[in-house]
DNA sequence: GTTTGAGTGCTAATTTTCTAGCATAGTGCT
DNA sequence: AGCACTATGCTAGAAAATTAGCACTCAAAC
């Protein structure tokens, strides 16, 4: 599932779980630059949690929550979405951005295991 | 720029377009699955526009919608943002997914000039 | 030149999203 | 026990998004 479907407040507060793995009410208002009430980030949660993107587990008095999806369907899930709207289903356009936005901080070592990776799908392929 | 701020249908229709590159009012109502009325896809052209997200083009008759943002931004962009929130940075886990979710349609070809475009951002890093 | 069709601009109203605030419960401190 | 603090559950209301519908324009077919 992809995020359509959320309203804006949705998704954001979906982001921050994503990116944090897990996240109490008070965790998410503080990741959120233009953050709601604080109310307004635990009903919204609730309603997440109704709609069956998260659920909550009681972390001593607290409730931290926690994406329903698993993260690696998630993100196979993101990336489809990327491939299908702005890259005409055109990987080597994906690899070409994020090369591009990324290339500061990319050592030699992770260029080497990109391409590992790369050269294993060709033998896949074969 | 990227999605967020916009509100569940602005995403939408603005995904479409993107997609199309360039889209009419009835050629969005179409692409959208759960379809507005004509009228309601209008308007929300018109609201993009005002916010600055597309800009239209008479096409005889009728207008022809675009977005601002240039699509190369657009791309680093969304990439970007996808790094941020479900990828931790890690630039590998996209190429891991991207590779995994488009592994049936990549040609040889394809994989190779990905290998090139990695080889060609080690030299660069040098 | 008038009728028809496809388009636009606008506005009012509905629906959904978003928000604040209150009532309540548990914990720890004094 | 009483107080302060930090939670939660809930609900009413405000704000924003979404929608339908009408009035109008223009071009082409008749």
């Amino acid at each position: 599932m992809g995020f359509t479907g959320l309203s804006r407040r949705e998704r954001q507060i979906m982001e921050v779980i994503y990116q944090r793995g897990k996240a109490s009410a008070a965790e998410v208002r503080e990741a959120i630059d233009d953050a709601p009430s604080y109310s307004a980030v635990r009903a919204m949660l609730r309603v997440l949690e109704e709609k069956g993107h998260l659920k909550h587990q009681a972390d001593g008095v607290k409730y931290v929550y926690v994406p329903t999806l698993n993260p690696e369907k998630a993100k196979r899930s993101a990336v489809k979405h990327l491939l299908d709207t702005l890259f005409s289903e055109s990987p080597e356009q994906v690899v070409a951005a994020l090369l591009d936005v990324s290339s500061k901080r990319l050592t030699r070592a992770e260029l080497e295991r990109m391409a590992a990776m790369i050269e294993n799908a060709k033998k896949e392929g074969k």
